[in-house]
DNA sequence: ACCTGAACACCGTTCAAGT
DNA sequence: ACCTGAACACCGTTCAAGT
């Protein structure tokens, strides 16, 4: 399942030939580039196309405008996490609540640091284009991924799952997102990663004991 | 301690006579209205310049440039939401630590909430600037004035107070940072104030146990 | 001391012409 | 089916001229 563009935000047209998909995907590699290295002020349509070695009217065929081709970056990107987040939800489904806890921190924060440089471009281009929908797609797929899984757990039965789900992964999300704005050093970030287990944990804890104040 | 401009993204000149002090109040109100009204992709100098009523040759008599009006646009609204947090953590020295969060989260998500649209718009507008400065200097005001409050609770000692401070405050910044950028309805977003708010009471708690293994 | 607005370099986007 | 690059509208920024 994919992550679907709006009409506005769309690709112009899918490549049909070999040598159109390699295109796309050297406009990709090129837009990052650019992003990594020059940043996003000098981000413009003519230093891509520059650096993919085509045409500016080539990435017009592609992209409608320069929104869709980092709306289209970052929509790969996103899917990519997303599929890992569902996978280690989905083989975690019985476990204890620690591993799960443990595993889904650590792959959405292994999914975003491991490349930390394009994570950054990415964060920082992000904001360039409407991508709440995006965003919004994102936030479902990992939401529905995570409290399948916490639903499965057999030490914990919460009041209101839904709630408690949605805290868990706003922390999450907003830990990550805070540890790279804030361009934190790896070991301060290796700190947090821990801490941030150790919050999310002691937290679930508590709220499965307001649900069950019988348990020990 | 007001909050300091890197010199390549300083005011061109103060002003110094009263015209020109309401003259860059204009800009800086005309900003935000084109930013909330059109998006930060219409956000052109020139709209600023004609939404304020001045030419845009005065525009930049106080603004070398785009990137230094939306980086004293938003210099001036993180020292206020920096002042009101360090009021709150300074009335609440020698308070219990559950008290201490409540007061902390809420003051900062208040801040935030309290004009959302503004906030929002200049969420957006941050990421144009290279802003890692200014968040800086306002993420260590912050650090520091929570890391004071929490050293004098009575009923903790924490083994490392730099890091469960550091945890406390990112899991607050980005939970809000989230709310935003997801815009949440007001409805689950005081579910989750309520929710973060539980989290990190019991994080610190947990993190109180882990210092004092002797504790009740 | 402050303000104006025409002028210039550059960016996003198009489209007629090419393979 | 795909690619090219000159052309156009618009944006950021400057500066000579005004009060």
């Amino acid at each position: 399942m994919d992550l679907d563009h709006p009409t506005h935000l769309a690709p112009r047209k899918q490549p049909r030939q070999a040598r159109a998909t390699t295109t796309v995907d050297i406009i990709f590699e090129a837009t990052l580039q650019v992003l990594m290295a020059e940043g996003l002020q000098r981000l413009t349509t003519t230093r891509v196309a520059q650096r993919a070695g085509v045409s500016v009217g080539t990435l017009y065929q592609y992209f409608p405008h320069k929104q869709a081709l980092l709306y289209a970056l970052n929509a790969r990107y996103l899917d990519i996490v997303a599929e890992r987040v569902e996978t280690v939800c989905e083989s975690h489904h019985g476990a204890p609540l620690a591993r799960m806890v443990e595993a889904l921190v650590t792959a959405y924060w292994t999914a975003k640091t491991e490349r930390s440089d394009v994570t950054r471009a990415l964060y920082r281009a992000s904001v360039e284009l409407d991508n709440e929908s995006l965003i919004e797609a994102f936030g479902r797929r990992v939401d529905a991924a995570s409290a399948a899984m916490l639903a499965t757990t057999p030490d914990a039965d919460f009041a209101d799952l839904r709630v408690v789900n949605a805290m868990f992964l706003t922390a999450i999300f907003g830990t990550v997102r805070t540890v790279f704005e804030r361009n934190m050093p790896t070991s301060v970030g290796s700190d947090l990663h821990r801490e941030l287990i150790a919050m999310c944990l002691s937290y679930l804890d508590a709220a499965r004991a307001r649900a069950n104040p019988s348990d020990a």
